[in-house]
DNA sequence: ATCCTACGATGGACAGAGTCTAAGTCAAGA
DNA sequence: TCTTGACTTAGACTCTGTCCATCGTAGGAT
């Protein structure tokens, strides 16, 4: 992740210790924060930094392809660093809690061309549903 | 349509004229209305009913698998009426339009086991994106 | 090293989507 | 027709996210 930074300082970001921050929290796999976890963290390092700014560095990084946004219920978006290896999510209907994973197959080469009404389709995005082994127990 | 009517009265619903209106403006394919779409024509026929029945009253469908709820962005839910048939959607990433398609092939079964992370896996949602004919017009 | 200035950060108001609550209304069984 | 509990209502409230005016500062120019 630190080669984000350079990255970033690459394509003419200007560096400061908010963005920086907002950069090293969103580290790692199977990360997936909302803004506002997104946030609490950044705070927990940097403590004056402001909810706008934590909205509009993670606007940024999503433009520029660095982070996925992933919306999987009505609630509050997720943003997932992992954005540069292709993959699906698998969430827990319960609990919220996301893996990624990687299924076989094409899915895009499933959608027949009569069955596009004339869309430009440019992206399949695939959202597995079920329950956590946790969760799972607590229900049995 | 008129059968969801039927089936309601048959699990119990206490028919309401308002959830009569409801359930007639969610009548007819590739219908994907927001809650507050469902409102403002609920409202045409019945100009006193609220927000919160039209919340409860689409909550209550889909708790009775009669309606799909479907979460496409980040912005407001949209309400499927056609949750028999199983099927996924397209969705226009500049103006939001919804098409129901059938794509072929079953991406349940390209989740391998070992990329289940011991969840129990019920539901798969495929989610196509792209430029409908009249943005990608607009566009060029 | 210091100065400049445009880009970025701040916080508070605002907006959109949805939920909750207390009080009033009414469908449908007795 | 009466009764009652389920349903509806309006509005307050919550949560997520955006906007804006103002202030601060990164980093190039001197």
């Amino acid at each position: 992740m630190s080669d984000l930074l350079e990255r970033l300082r690459g394509r003419g970001w200007r560096m400061t210790s908010q963005r920086r921050v907002v950069a090293e929290v969103l580290d790692g796999d199977h990360v997936h924060l909302t803004a506002d976890e997104v946030h609490a963290r950044a705070a927990a390092r940097l403590p004056e930094i402001s909810r706008a700014t934590v909205y509009n560095t993670l606007r940024e990084l999503v433009t520029l392809d660095e982070v996925m946004e992933v919306a999987t219920d009505g609630r509050a978006k997720r943003y997932d660093p992992n954005a540069h290896r292709p993959h699906q999510h698998l969430v827990c209907s319960t609990c919220g809690t996301i893996r990624d994973v990687h299924p076989t197959g094409d899915p895009m080469a499933d959608l027949p061309v009569e069955e596009r009404f004339g869309f430009t389709v440019t992206e399949v995005e695939v959202t597995y549903r079920g329950l956590c082994p946790s969760c799972a127990q607590s229900v049995s």
